[in-house]
DNA sequence: CATAGCACCTGAGGGC
DNA sequence: TGCCCTCAGGTGCTAT
């Protein structure tokens, strides 16, 4: 469900609400996510310390402990993260809960299971996403660092961008409306692109993404903030789930599969 | 090494 | 109403 937008939104709902606080015990519900909790390190390095900063990283929301240690949290395809008064009882598909030092609770809900709590230990965090591809919003986000990680690669464009370990937090739906800003096609092999079109794909990408965060996400089913409030970037999406439909430029939206996800596009505007 | 395929789960929605 | 099928925003393992 969340790429780079869901999970900036879902931080940003956090922040304010959230630093400050002083993590006390938590619960689990036993019921295994995409791997284990880690209760023993988060015995020791999360009781009784302090959040001091929320943030995202690759699709990843990350807290920040006043030991440096980091939560870190993956929120699947179906994971919600927010704060809620600890003696509202508990949801189906909580996984996690975390008491706060102001009656609050921070809880995990997934009906999934995709997603994934990891605890990294004071000095870690960096090492976590080490193999973690280029963040959008960064210096290094150039048409010419693209260029040199797809020099080699023959797959489709839009594979390469949705692969997080050469460009971070773009999903299906954000490279399928990347693709189609930047007026190229998503099954060009990535190594074919020339410079000018790595240029769009830095434009069309800060872009696409600045816009989805500043409507809160895209919810299509289900993603919500932290505090449980919907995004509208669904509203503004040009390709992602209308095959059919009239493209802006008069063609029509084409839909395919690409590595076994639904692809979008206008054969007439992207090339 | 690069990449395609599949597995991991639940729930929603459509067709019958 | 219910059954069965397909599909969904992600990622990581396995096999070519």
């Amino acid at each position: 469900m969340p790429e780079l937008p869901e999970v900036e939104v879902v931080c940003r709902g956090l922040a304010p609400h959230l630093c400050g606080r002083v993590a006390r015990c938590w619960w689990t519900s036993g019921v295994a996510l995409r791997r284990p909790l880690p209760e023993s390190e988060m015995a020791r390095w999360l009781t009784g310390r302090r959040f001091e900063g929320v943030f995202r990283r690759a699709k990843y929301v990350v807290m920040a402990l006043d030991n440096g240690a980091w939560l870190i949290v993956h929120l699947g395809m179906s994971g919600r993260l927010g704060l809620f008064a600890a003696q509202e009882s508990r949801r189906r598909h909580d996984h996690f809960c975390l008491l706060l030092d102001n009656g609050m609770e921070l809880r995990f809900n997934d009906p999934r299971r995709f997603g994934m709590i990891h605890l990294a230990a004071p000095g870690t965090g960096e090492a976590f996403f080490a193999a973690s591809g280029i963040e959008p919003f960064s210096r290094a986000f150039t048409g010419a660092a693209l260029a040199a990680l797809a020099a080699r690669r023959g797959r489709p464009v839009k594979n390469f961008l949705m692969d997080g370990r050469m460009v971070a937090g773009i999903g299906n739906i954000y490279a399928n409306e990347i693709l189609h800003q930047a007026g190229i096609s998503p099954l060009r092999p990535a190594r074919d692109l020339e410079a000018g079109d790595w240029e769009r794909v830095v434009r069309a990408g800060r872009e696409v993404l600045r816009r989805a965060i500043a409507a809160g996400g895209s919810t299509i089913a289900d993603f919500v903030g932290s505090s449980g409030e919907k995004g509208y970037f669904q509203l503004q999406l040009r390709v992602y789930g209308r095959e059919g439909e009239p493209c802006a430029c008069g063609g029509t939206v084409n839909r395919c599969v690409l590595a076994g996800r639904a692809t979008y596009f206008c054969p007439r505007c992207q090339k």
